[in-house]
DNA sequence: GCCTCGTTTTGCGCTAACGCAAACTACCTG
DNA sequence: CAGGTAGTTTGCGTTAGCGCAAAACGAGGC
């Protein structure tokens, strides 16, 4: 198993704090994994957790009927799988990764035993979940109070901020997404996202194509994401 | 400052783990306070966490236009107003007793102090934020996939599993909860969760009044709430 | 007991968004 | 290069739920 390079993950939130031996230590248990572009990453059960290096892996929570939502996308650096961290033995969503991805991957069962050894990681991950959990109660109340179009702008202007390819006409979203991606973000239908992408197209806010989209006027974006449902259009 | 009765809190999963002379060390930084019916609990910045001992608390969110939205009830032995936890200098929400009730306080300060010397309080409180995570997500897909009636059904299944108490004629959900409120759980406006509520009521489903509902025939709900947007009506 | 205020109910018109269906397009495969 | 597949666009009819407005109700205060 080839070792990781601490230097690379050193720097991230998970790890603030701790001594480089104890990331030695910590990494010492990792091994790393690659996923090509559309595979599934795990199984039912929660036997690992793991930390995206490279690549974008989407989350996504399934009905009972079949459909799906996005949790959220996965940037690298962000760990994700959980689930034993919060008690669960079976993962609450599943995971694919949009693009060629590497990951490192500590089997669930070493989770109490680094936690006991490093309380730090106890303390890292209670703030990123604790961060995810405000940023899910602010898409509840997105949903609960804003109309279509502004979600969807919400949105993508989220997606540019933590994945995007600053380009000198606009930011490209730095993976492929597709129309259902997005309504699955905004709890809407693919028709819709369509057609609100298709209007903003025509106004010249944004370029897209298939699985592809690019902000050109992000400002004027954040306007209408800023828009009340009551401010009047055009 | 009174002492806290450690047996009253001991067997809360926020203190699992833990010896009793932790326990009581932790206790011994908490003072204790009463809030009445309908007072609000925190200032803006977050100075202090709390741990519900009697009563009922609403969190929620407001919009800059000041819309509300409820991030949830807070029962006896949950904790609150955890910004600090997880890094915020502000509480991302606001809190009101909607029944007398009673808590514990900590000053923001001591948590840094307590996690160090108690790593099992972070493991703990990681769990507990995992969970309401993953609740969040579900609510979030719920929004998102189904319609006001099974979002209501849910929610009301939801209070009265946490908040519910057994009469031999159904089960009422413990705490003056209006239409407002429910709307502000489950996306919608009053009017439609008035509609819906009469509805059920014509058909024995629910009892309900000013601020209080019964559920009369809780399974029955239990189907509406599953039943999947296109299964066909009455 | 009467008054007042907050909550709830209900009617009515409207529209944002869905759902279906069909056409179109770009990309990948063989 | 032809064919197939997955993603996208667009039209059209429908409707769930909103928004407004007014009335009815009920609880607590004086």
């Amino acid at each position: 198993m080839a070792k990781v390079d601490t230097s690379l993950v050193a720097h991230l939130p998970l790890f603030a704090g701790m001594t480089p031996e104890a990331l030695d230590e910590i990494l010492r248990e990792a091994r790393s994994a690659r996923y090509p572009k559309n595979s599934a990453m795990q199984g039912a059960d929660a036997q690992c957790f793991f930390l995206l290096l490279h690549g974008h892996v989407r989350a996504a929570k399934t009905t009972p009927a079949g459909e799906q939502i996005v949790v959220r996308y996965v940037t690298p650096g962000e760990t994700f799988g959980l689930a034993m961290a919060i008690g669960a033995a079976r993962y609450p969503a599943t995971a694919m990764a949009v693009d060629d991805s590497v990951v490192l991957i500590w089997p669930t069962s070493a989770w109490p035993r680094l936690v006991e050894r490093f309380p730090a990681l106890a303390a890292n991950t209670l703030q990123t979940v604790g961060t995810r959990l405000q940023e899910s109660h602010t898409r509840i109340l997105e949903m609960s109070t804003q109309q279509v179009e502004q979600r969807i702008a919400h949105a993508l202007l989220r997606l540019a901020k933590q994945s995007g390819k600053k380009l000198d006409h606009g930011i490209e979203i730095d993976f492929p997404i597709s129309r259902q991606d997005i309504a699955q973000m905004t709890g809407t239908t693919l028709h819709t996202v369509s057609r609100i992408l298709s209007g903003w197209e025509s106004q010249g806010l944004v370029e897209s194509g298939r699985q592809r989209i690019i902000l050109r006027e992000p400002h004027k974006i954040v306007v209408l994401a800023e828009r009340s449902a009551d401010s009047g259009a055009a």
